[in-house]
DNA sequence: TATGAATGAGTATTCATTCAT
DNA sequence: GATGAATGAATACTCATTCAT
């Protein structure tokens, strides 16, 4: 949606040739997100993207250098779409559950291309493999807080972070990467989101405060 | 190890054209097993297979007739095993526990290959998915009686028996997914299997009866 | 014409797999001399090779690996084809006119080849660099006894023989790579070899005897 | 060296727009004679002419049109300058001996260049070679009556002087164009010009007048 | 005039698959 | 049944050239 009207704006409105430019740049982020996210990462080439994008298949290249390159950065875009999304809808103070929906939020908006990334970023290049751990470090940065007190509150189980965290996202992930059997014609984050952060909840709650 | 003794037992006994067809067909899923584990499923190619076998190229064709063919009969041959390993390492009614360190100790001899197959199934065709899939259903039909009966004893929670399922195969896969960082050197079982399992059951104990 | 020869008795003559196999490296070598000598080396893409020798694109690959490896094998197979020849028509204590009189004989046969090679050499890979100086050197291996007694008879001026093999090199490949403007419309060793040879035979003759 | 000056010289003079159009096509010009002989005439792009010169990519084509025409452009911008020094550095009645001096010493200051030059060019468009062929005839203008004095003076063998020319322009890049063999790491014409010259006079001397 | 974003044709290389031997 | 030579479709990347600003 709003693709499409950037793509109107920029055709009926006149700009400076850097302001095209970056244009080209967003068309291009947005088309490869959402192949990428249609077809998988690893099995879209460079000229579905452009194709996608409707420009011509130099001009990724152009924009992007490698193919490489132009995953990073999609990456990388996204990555930073989320961090902003996550720190908007988190209040200071919020509770570990409303951090997690937070997070479930956060991402719900690009549900497809999140769960491709969660499957492929383990075969993808180094540089795009740092760009996830960088958007996991910006949801463990909020969670951490709010964990700690929980917990200092009794109403969370006393546990390592990262194995409590790491549990958190293996869930979110196979339930993502499997989306196909647990929610084969919706949004799983729509249809079973709740569901998982009740389960996940109770999982580290207290026994008697839950 | 148990392919290599595998191999001597067949080459050991010859037999009739068909058994030599047999020994070629075992040669060649455990060669693609060994590539696997260290290329990646997606990453190679039916060649470098047959290399690893010392069998034609066109032999991988003869026997299983396409790519997908070839990884499916892998996935399957190794589910195989992985069940038979399953039903005799877990003794009738052992515990929750018992079950889950069953579980690890049957991909530990094959980690490097069930790693491989935690992250890329979801990018593999429909039959190796299939495949997984029946792998899985194994594991929950041991844990299954397990679980049940510790949650009548109540040393576990009540939850349901599919979301506890998924909440360990997924800590496990993603700590085999990003072995690289949890286990550097070593095999991420081996060094950090039991504090898994740990982690895992104070998650789904009752408080105080652990 | 050897090659349509071979080609007919390619497609008559069923052979072997292993000599089926030479007999295809052998095509698109000869091939690939055709085609480098009538565009150049550098301008000569792969895919016109393989056109030229009637087999796919990828056989070439099958075959040489890369673009590299194809042009130092061809040059490496006209190197060998040149020595040969080189050495069949040099008879021992030959003199230096005779010696160089073979090496004109032995370049005629492929002199639009060899120019092409006089030409690219400097801009081409270190291999196939390195199978020019072999060329070269076994020209002079031959050059330098004739040359050595010419000079110890008196005939022959005393200088060094490295500048006095270079001149002529450098005098030679002069012509071939002008040939367009030196012999337009004929073979330059065929219309101006003789010339060639006689002044240079002049330029290194002590003035009495000549 | 000379180079910078000229481009200093004009970029302290500010004139009129026509004359700032004169300086950018210098400063291409210039920058292109630059990467040539650094990267090679034709393993450089016009995107790198482009930026060595600081000026856009368009410029290039602005200006020269096609690659063909900056090329041509180049050489010929070469051969006038090469013409001037030669002129100015040539005596009237000079002997064979200084006129070749002169010709190594106009080339010296350029060698970079110019051995790619005489490499390059038999593999460049019509329009480039000609230009070549131009330069070369302003050397043979002026060593034509200087070997044809000294042939009446009987210290130069009788021979025909577009052989005799052919051969030192051959033997000169030869020597060019294996610069990497024969000057590794210096100025092939610093270190072994004197040589080529002694050589050369000899092969054209009469025996005893030297 | 100068710019530089966009273009698209061209190229080397890979690899699953086929089939004659 | 096994072989391995041959195939050809697919794909990332380069670069001269154009043209709107």
């Amino acid at each position: 949606m709003s693709i499409e009207s950037t793509i109107i704006t920029k055709s009926t409105t006149p700009q400076s040739r850097s302001a095209q430019k970056l244009e080209t740049r967003r068309r291009i982020l947005a088309a490869a997100r959402r192949v990428f996210a249609r077809e998988g990462i690893l099995a879209t080439s460079t000229a579905a993207v452009a194709a996608e994008a409707g420009v011509s298949h130099g001009s990724v290249f152009a924009h992007f250098g490698t193919q490489e390159g132009l995953i990073a950065a999609v990456i990388e875009d996204f990555g930073e779409a989320l961090s902003l999304h996550l720190h908007e809808s988190t209040e200071r103070g919020a509770g570990t559950r409303e951090v997690l929906k937070s997070h479930l939020d956060a991402i719900r908006e690009s549900e497809g291309f999140y769960a491709r990334l969660a499957v492929e970023t383990p075969l993808l290049p180094s540089e795009a493999r740092l760009s996830l751990v960088l958007i996991q470090s910006d949801i463990a940065f909020h969670l951490s807080p709010a964990i700690e007190a929980d917990a200092k509150a009794g109403s969370v189980k006393a546990m390592p972070l990262p194995l409590l965290f790491n549990t958190w996202v293996g869930l979110l992930h196979y339930y993502l990467a499997n989306r196909e059997l647990f929610a084969p014609d919706a949004s799983l984050l729509e249809s079973r989101g709740e569901e998982l952060l009740d389960h996940f909840m109770s999982l580290i709650s207290t026994g008697g405060k839950r």
